[in-house]
Order: structure tokens, then sequence, then C-alpha cells
DNA sequence: TTTTTATTCCGTCATTAATACGTAATGATA
DNA sequence: TATCATTACGTATTAATGACGGAATAAAAA
């Protein structure tokens, strides 16, 4: 039987903080597809976001980024907070007892002890290419996998609560804050940006009118060369004003589409 | 020597989470004034803003309404959450030792006992009339007043930054839901949500444009009646759409200002 | 008493932004 | 050879925004 992510809490009590802990949202996009990394720790069915504990050495946001690396491989994540969750309803362990913790661990405990009250957790998420991760299993062997966001299993306490306020926040963030330098090639087409901001938003946006926001806002420049694609005529290739991506990522630029 | 909360924690420490706390950043108006609500716990001569203890029966939303409660006796005060702070540098107590906690209490707790790690806290702003509020002392008899929103006194830990990023959720979340409802009387006169918009933005709106942006929104109406002040000529009175002020309150609607 | 100043109110105009379509050229597919 | 999806460029209408002008009133100042 393998030890769950709360034994090891349990054992390391001196290391994390107590009743408090991070869950990571991560976004994945890749061809048209959004999807959310998702893990399965126990064999309840239950899904659940990539989340983890904060040691009491490091900040929540580096705790949100060692959790995202653990699973992901990817440093230099940008993780955004976005909300807290914490109610009582959110119990981390319904199965386990005081009796059941001192017959695996060892150590004697009462039933009012900290680890059966419910745990707040601090909300992150972050938008990566899917193509670009290798998943890698946790110490407990999970399994893990990309979820499309329309096809979300059925998720552990208020998990999926948690997604759709990710999804809520990530949106409301594209409308201010330009994204595509780490999901789209150095040289990227319109069509390809088109798709990855539909995808994201889910609606249609006029091509037409998308593109000349998209260039009157000066963050991407059109290259001399085109796309040599067997399909259909070869589009231009443009590339990121990466001084004013950063200048707009810094102060937000309204983006209305 | 008055008891401090982390006594009462450390006392009652089966009756909160651990390692997680509440801030409230409590904005009061009154006449063009914008101040916020602060405290002096201690004789360090350090503020901080409204903070306390989550129980662990309660949601963390259920605890900033109850912790704002106790200090302004306002029931149904909406505290919206804005972000949370957590840090190893934002230990509670900077001054209690082990040693000092047994001579207080009689418990005998090792250096490494979680009082001393850092507590993640949950910070929640809320707007409410100044005027209305009746400060209760807490149960320690701390200090306890409104300050002027640019006369911040020196603070504790992060808690001007916590104060400077309610300011900012505050400022952007009026951009979309309408204010005014709980801190303008019932028949209110145009120049004084005027000054309302322009006290807590902190900057100057043309007179014309808000009032034509405000009526088309439709959120207030324009009644026959015109207020007998002494001074200069009676200005008409206005009065709230409900029902549009709360479809605004609730779906957003965006206000350019 | 007359002039000045502050307050309240209503209105205009130029500029910019948003929205909704039209259509041609290309090359793959039927 | 006809059709269709893809890419690209353009325009017309409507709506929103920002910057001003100025009149009427009454209090305050001269």
């Amino acid at each position: 039987m393998s030890k769950s992510p709360a034994d090891s809490l349990f054992e390391n009590e001196k290391e994390y903080l107590r009743n408090v802990s991070v869950d990571n949202v991560i976004f994945g996009y890749h061809d048209k597809e959004l999807k959310v990394l998702l893990q399965q720790p126990f064999s309840t069915g239950k899904w659940t976001v990539i989340g983890g504990y904060i040691k009491r050495t490091e900040s929540i946001d580096q705790a949100a980024k060692r959790i995202a690396f653990e699973r992901t491989g990817l440093k230099n994540l940008y993780l955004e907070q976005f909300r807290a969750f914490g109610n009582p309803g959110r119990v981390r362990e319904r199965g386990f007892t005081a009796k059941k913790i001192n017959e695996m661990t060892g150590k004697k405990i009462t039933n009012d002890h900290w680890i059966f009250d419910y745990f707040v957790s601090i909300g992150f998420y972050t938008l990566t290419e899917f193509s670009k991760v290798t998943i890698k299993k946790g110490l407990w062997g999970e399994t893990c996998k990309w979820w499309p966001i329309n096809e979300i299993p059925p998720m552990i306490f208020d998990h999926l609560l948690i997604i759709k306020e990710a999804l809520k926040a990530l949106r409301l963030h594209i409308a201010e804050y330009p994204i595509g330098y780490e999901l789209l090639p150095e040289k990227f087409t319109i069509p390809e940006i088109h798709a990855l901001y539909q995808t994201i938003l889910e609606k249609n946006l006029d091509d037409r009118n998308f593109t000349r926001k998209l260039i009157a806002k000066g963050i991407v420049v059109k290259l001399k060369e085109t796309k040599k694609i067997g399909a259909h005529r070869s589009p231009y290739l443009y590339k990121f004003d990466l001084e004013k991506y950063m200048q707009a990522l810094k102060d937000g630029d309204i983006l209305v589409f």
C-alpha cells in the first residue's frame, strides 16, 4: 500500500505549515486545445489539481513554483495567485482516523489533532505549452494526465470550483495582458495566434478585427518571410516585439476581443 | 500586562486553524475622505489592519465577517477577498520564545512549535460609511482608529503592502461594479456621488462626462425633488435603481471613468 | 449695491474605438 | 474544371470617449 501525501505531511510535520496548502491549476495549450493537468492521488476515483504543502522556510509563491516544477519539470513557470479556498467542508482526508494514523506511522494522536481540521488552500494558475511538458510521477506514483477543459472528470472537494475560478481569472487576465510568448513558436502566423485566443476565450473572434487590434497594439511585428506549409497559400510570419510585449505585461494594456 | 491575541490563540489552540489568519482592510468613506481602520495591538508603536484567526468550524469568509463585526459592530458587511500573503518574514510574534510562553501560560512547548512558524494571511477588504461605525475595543483593549489613506502610520510586517494591494483591488472593483448604495443617503445629489468616485479613485473626473455615463448605465434615477441646502442653488436628488444596481453588482458592467 | 466667485446644470463636437461585413487571390480537393 | 477552405486586405456604420462652452443661481466679496 502506497503512502499518501498526508502521511508524509504528518511524518514531516515540523517541515510544513499546518492547515494551509497550495493548489496549482496548470493549463496547457497545444494545437487549438486547452487542457488542464490533473492527478489521481488515491484510488478513490476522484481527481485533484496539482496541490502540495508549504514549507516553513519558503513563501507561498515559492511553494507554488516548487510544486508545479515537481510535476512538470518546468522552471520559471509564472504562477498567478487568484483566490484562496477555505471552509469546513474541505477536510483533506475523510478516510483517516487517529487510530489509522497510529497503525501506519506509530504516532499517537487524538481525534482533535490539526490534521483533521480543514486546510485553507491558496489557488494559483499558470498556462504552458503542453507538448513541452514531460509529466513526472509524484512520490506516491499518482496517475497524472492532461484533461480537456470541457471534459473534467469527477473532482475531489471543491476542485471543480477551483478550476472554474482559475479559468475565469485566466480569461480576465488575457484581456489586459498579452499571452503567446511561451505558447507559440518564435515565428508564428496570424491564424496561429488567432486560434490561441479563440481557444482560451472559447469564442469566435472576427479575424479581421482581431488582427487589426493586435497590430495596433504594436506587440506583434510582421516579417518578410512566409511559412511554407503544404496546405493552401503560405501565411506571413510574425514575431513579438519583445520590448512592447514586456511593457504590456508589466503595465497592462486592455485588449478587448 | 494585558494578554495578546497570540496568547489566546495558543490557549484555544484546538479552536483555531494553525498558520492561517485573516486580515481585513476596512475602508471608510465620509464627506470626501477615504480612511482605513487600523489598530495598535501591542505597545510596539506599529499598527495593523483588522486581523484575526479562523475557527475550525467556520469558512474563511465567515471568519472575515466575524472579525470585521467584532470591531465595527456592522453585520452584513460585504468583504471581498483580494489576495493571500505568505512568506517566512511574516512571523506573528517576534518577541515570543518558548520560554516566555511557558512562563505566561504554563504550557511547555519547544522552539519548533507551529506558533513560531509564519502565518499565511488571507486578505479581504470592504468599504463602509465611517460615520456609521462605532469602533469597538478588542478583547485586549487595543487602540483603534481611522487613518486617512495618505497618512498611514508605521505598519507591522507587510501590512502597508496589504493596504496598498487592497486599495488597488478596490479601485479595479469599482471600474466594473457600482458603489454607493451603502455609502450615500437614500436620496443623494450628483455632486455627492461625483465626489465619492473622485475620492476613491483619487483623480478628477469631468463632471459632465461622469453624469452622462452614470445615467446611461441606468443605475441612478432622477427625482422631482431638490435638496434644500443653505448654500448655493438646490441640486436635484437622485436615487439608485435597485434592480439595475443589483444586476450590475452581480454581472458586472464596465464603467470607465 | 455691485461685482466676483462657486455651484449646478445642460449641451456640442471632434476623435477614437467597436462592430459588422465584402471580396479577391491562392492552392488543395472533388 | 469547379468547389471550397485559407489567407489577406479593406470599408462603412454606429457607439463611446474626452475635451470644452456656457448659462442660471446664490452666496460672498468689494
